[in-house]
Order: C-alpha cells, then sequence, then structure tokens
DNA sequence: TATGAATGAGGTTTCATTCAT
DNA sequence: GATGAATGAAACCTCATTCAT
C-alpha cells in the first residue's frame, strides 16, 4: 500500500516535471498530468494541495537531486582549477540531460510565496558550495566570485537550450573554458604570449 | 490629434510595463492595465491587438532602450578595462532603475513565437555588441567570453532585484568587479600582491 | 451514471431546443440554456464543444425525428393521393407540434460548415424521399415536384407558425389541399365540375 | 446638398445590402458598412438610426422595387397562364440576380418588431397580387393557392442560391415549370394521354 | 454635416478544484 | 484511496453606439 501510494506520488511528480518542463506552469493543465500520469483528475489532490504546491515539488525534487550530485562530486576532487571545472561540468551537463524540460525554470508561477522562498533557499546553498571553493582558492570577494561563475555557467548553458545541434562535446568544452576564464582571466593565453610582466 | 494618440499610446505601455514587470504576465489583466493608464477597456485594443501584442511592445521598448543607451556608451570609451566597465555599469544601473519590475524579464507568455524571435534577436545585438569589444581586446574565444561576461553581470544583478537594501553604490561596485574579473580572473589581484597567509 | 449522463445530454438539447428554437442562435446565450437545464455553465462544456456545436446537435435531433416518422407513416400507405396527403400531413403537422420553435429553422449561425452540411444533407434526404412518390406516380420532372412540393409545403406552415389562432384541423385541411393542388393542377375539380366562363 | 444627403444615403444602403446581403445581419460590422460606403463609421448614424433599422431599410428598398417591379410586369399580360409565369419568372430572376445577396433574406435580426412588421406587410402585399390573379381564375381557395405558388418558387430559387452553374436558362425553365404545375397539376401531361378515367 | 477615438456592457470559453459515489 | 462529473469565477476580446471637435 505505501509502495503503492509512493508509486503513484513518484508518477505524478514524473508526469509534472515533463509537463510543466516542455510547456510551462501557466500551459499545462492538471487534467493533462494527471492524464499523463496514468491517474483520475482528484487523484492528483490526494497527493498534492494545489497546482502551485506541485510545481513547487516538481522544482524542488529537481533542486534537490542537482545540489546532492553536485556535493558528491566536489568531495572527490581537489586544485581550484579541477573543482571549478566539476562545477562547471556539473551545471552544464545538468541541463544538457534535461534540454527538453527548460521550461522548468522561467515558466514558474508568481505570487507564489513558497516557491520563492525556496528558490532562494537554493541559491543560497548553491552559492555557498561555489563559494567555499572560491575561499579556499584564497581569492577575494568569494561571494562575488560565486554569483558571477554561477551566472556565467547559466548563460553558457542557454546555449545548450536553445542550440538544437548541441552535443555533449560542446557542453564539456564551455565547462573547461568557464574553469579556465574564472582562473587566468580573459586575457589569460594572450598575457602568457605577449605579456609576461602580468601574469 | 497625434499627440493625444501618442500620449495614449504611452500611457498604455507605462501602465503595461509596470504591471507585467511587477506582476508578470498571466498576472496581469487586460482591464488592469487599462485602469491604471486610466481609460477603458476596448480603448488598450484600439492601441494593441492583443494582450500578446502589448507585452511585446513592452518589451522591445525597453529592450530597445537599453541597446540604444549602450551604444551611446561604449562609443564614448577607450580601453578595454573602461569598455568592460561602461557594459558592466550600464546593465546593472539599467536593472537598477527597474528593480520594481523584474517580472518583466522572466514571466514572458510562452508559445508567442514573435516574441520569442524579438527576444533572441535582442540578446544577439548584446551579445555582438559585448563580443566587439572582447575582439579588440585581442581575446581567445570572443563569444563564449561575451556570453559569460553578460551572465555573469546577469546574476549580478540578481541580488539587486532580490536584495532590499541595495543601494547604487553596490551596484557600482559589482561593475567594476565583474570587469576586473573578466581581465585578470578571479585570482589576479592577489596572486599579483600576495596574501599568502589567508587564502 | 450513463443514465444520468444521457439526462443531463438531453436536459441540455431540451433546453437548447427550446431557446435557440424561440429566441434564434445570436440571442441565444450559453448560460441561459445552462440555467433553463438547470445545470452550471461549465456543464455545457462537457457535453458540447461549443455553441455551434450545440446548434447542430439541436437542429441535427429534429431533423432526424423528422425524416424517421415521415419513412415510417410512407410505408404504411400506397396511392399517390394517399402518399402525397401523408407528407403534406407530416411537414404541417411536425410544425404544427413546434409552432414554439421557429426560430430554430431561420436563425442558424452562419458561417458553419458542419451545420450547413448536415442541413444540405437533410433537404436531400428529405427530396429523395419525395421524389420516390413523384417518380412512382410516373410524373415528368419529378425532381422539380418534389422540391415545389416541399417548397409549398414549407410556406403553408408559416401560416401556422405566424397565425395565433391557428387549429389542428386547419393543418390537416392544408395537408389535402396540397396533396389535391399537385394531383390536379389549380383548376382541377373546377374545370371538370364546369365553370367555363371564366377561364 | 440634398443631392449630397442623398447620395451618402444611397451609398449606405448599397454598401449595406452587399454586406448584409452577403454576409448576413450578424456577422456584417457597421464599421465595415461604413468603409465600404467610403464614409466615417459615426456617419452612418446620421442617416439611419441603428444597426437594425439600416437593415430594415435595406430589406424595404429591395422589397419594394421586388413588388413596384411585379404590378409593372402583371398589368402588361393577359391569360392565367402567361401571369403565372410572370410571377414565376419574377420572382426567380429577381433571386437569380441576386444570387450573391441571399443572406439578407434568411440572416435576419430577431426581435425585431419593426422588421418583422415590415415583412408581414411585404408577404401579404405579394399574396394580394397572387391571390388577385388566381382569383380571376377562378379558382376555388384563391388564398391557400397563392400561398402554395410563393412556396414553390420560393423552394426552387433556393437550386439559384446553392448550385453554383445555375443559368438563366435553368431559371426560366422553373418558371414554366411552375406556372404549368399549378394548371394542370402533377400528372398534367401523363394523364392527358393515359389515365382518361381519373380525370 | 462629418469624423473616428473612445466607451463598456456583454458573451464565450477555460480550467483549477470539489465532492458524492 | 480513487474517481471524474460538476462547478463557477474569471478573463479576453468585440463592436454598436456616442460625442467632442
Amino acid at each position: 500500500m505505501s509502495s503503492s501510494v509512493s508509486h503513484k506520488h513518484t508518477a505524478i511528480l514524473d508526469a509534472a516535471y515533463e509537463l510543466f518542463g516542455s510547456g510551462g506552469f501557466y500551459e499545462t493543465k492538471m487534467s493533462e498530468v494527471a492524464e499523463k500520469a496514468g491517474i483520475a483528475k482528484g487523484t492528483v489532490y490526494l497527493y498534492f494541495k494545489s497546482k502551485e504546491e506541485l510545481f513547487l515539488a516538481v522544482t524542488r525534487r529537481d533542486c534537490e537531486g542537482f545540489l546532492e550530485q553536485l556535493d558528491v562530486k566536489l568531495k572527490a576532487c581537489g586544485s581550484l582549477q579541477e573543482q571549478l571545472t566539476v562545477i562547471a561540468g556539473h551545471h552544464l551537463m545538468y541541463y544538457y540531460e534535461r534540454k527538453q524540460h527548460t521550461k522548468l525554470f522561467f515558466r514558474a508561477p508568481n505570487n507564489h510565496s513558497e516557491l520563492v522562498a525556496y528558490m532562494t533557499q537554493f541559491m543560497e546553498e548553491y552559492m555557498r558550495a561555489v563559494m567555499r571553493v572560491m575561499q579556499d582558492s584564497g581569492a577575494a570577494e568569494p561571494e562575488l566570485l560565486a554569483e558571477s561563475y554561477i551566472g556565467t555557467l547559466d548563460r553558457l548553458k542557454m546555449d545548450i537550450m536553445l542550440r538544437p545541434g548541441f552535443t555533449e562535446a560542446d557542453a564539456r568544452k564551455r565547462a573547461e573554458f568557464a574553469a579556465g576564464l574564472f582562473i587566468h582571466g580573459a586575457l589569460g593565453s594572450r598575457q602568457e604570449q605577449t605579456a609576461p610582466e602580468r601574469d
């Protein structure tokens, strides 16, 4: 019974992830979620109080997976370069694997304070993880650095979502590029060649 | 007569900007737009064919202003450092001045191809402007650099939008930080200066 | 359950028949149909996709009843005179019984291709039934005859719909008149009887 | 000035006839009428108090033309056969010439008592004209005969409106057929040849 | 007389949510 | 727990009509 309950719970989350992710919050109907989950409309409300709450649950599950996996990966590596590459790789690959479900991340419902609160908390946790790496490197302004890094990765991921022909290799290349950029700056390689006094 | 027309047109755009910006597309009712603009519901439709079209017009006006002002500012400055600072300052201050209207930028209607097309074009133009600066500096991968820079700025601006106590000075500080980061890398200043004990 | 479904379905059709019939398509509001059927507005849309479709369903039910009953009656009679009288009686009595719902037949929505198609098909079927009778009589031009007969009946029925004091006996008298007219012509009886001086 | 007034009045009626006739009452917008008439929307209301009244005026002009022309034609002919043929020809040709404007006759507004009154009056006048012919022939039941004849013609005209390839010759053939039918009955020709006992 | 910008009542339809079974 | 028929609020948009110019 409890496994049946949990099975339906998961089925709803999966269906909602699929639909919210590809269509967005407002474009997705609860009846569609129910249908895709293979259950009746009313049943969804036995597991989730409202559409907003369902969206929040979907988001939460996705974000928690993101943070947990990042944690595992970061623990397994050492140098700054390596850690930044791991973060970037994780960020970009995570979205690469979910490129069909991008709407989840920017077609959310407005005015739902719980969701806003959760997203804020998620960002803080993600920030903290990245900040820790920055701090370990001894960089000044680790907070701004972390924020910048996340911003860079977020924008680089846009290519993944918008360009159809994007490959996994492209994603990996960008991950390394981002790490290099934050360690050496934009002129890193050029400076090595022509500006010896500065590097 | 034409001034009256343009007056109403502007009043609607202003009202819609206010409401779409603070509430998002789906949460804003056309009747509210009309009321805020001080006109009747039907009148809105004399100037804009549909809610989507109104949203597009609001977005377009905002984005065009952004690009035009950036152009002017970029023409007036020289060194890479200076140019990057100008871009960052422009980006952050633009949103700083609009911090009450953040929803405009990520609560757009789905499935409106014209809007998608316009936003794509806007991003391309912005990218091109930033890329030109990157290219002038002789940096490798100017495209990825531009994208990264814009991503960084976009994330840094989030502080502005989300933290109530944010000041203009904070915005300016971040602008300079971002420019420095992209020129020197995250460790740029520290490495040069020494400071080994702390980091 | 299925009886409940069919009950609501019928209740809506009945309500719509009443309202479309007495007020016409454009003058009837879906909310009125719902109210008259004793259900909520939204429920109507569970049974009929749109107002047009509801109108079509009402029309179809009415026309099908007309044709089915005609078929039964025609099979039970023999001579031409008798058959023509049956057709006329059916046509006039059908409308006599529905004299409060005349609008159904000429206040239909425009530009609804499915309705146009259905009405065309209905008329063809009716025509075919009448034509068969005409053909059996050996008359020349059975098609034009059938058309003329139907036209005659349609006009005679107008009296029924427009004159309040109309009785069933009046309807029956007209039915016999029409049959006689088509067999003998306008001057049929008179010519036979005498009255030569006037022609 | 008065000629200019009358010019606009006519222009509006012409435009409205065109649009009401081809699209129907509800599907035609006052703004379209104004545009087609080459004047401003508000101007229409200087000549006609409302949309309904404009429709009535259009209808009235058309019907009056119908009756006047019929009168002229009837005065110029003698025998019953000739008179019935003239009526039929007039009826069918009138619609044949207006086959692009059939909506005028069955997409009228509901619940407009003045229109209903006018149409009733028109029908009475038409009836009276046809009845006079029937009376002259000495036929019994001239009223029902007139009504039947008009009904027959009305249905025969449907072919004109519904069949695209209809020619003027087809219309004329139907006119003669209708006249013959009412004089001799459906079996007129056949009976003469083979069924002597019944006639 | 002519204009056409402005009005605002009003109707169709959608869909999250409920609740009797 | 599961169902899905029923609900009804809510929102977009239309268009006949008005009236200041």
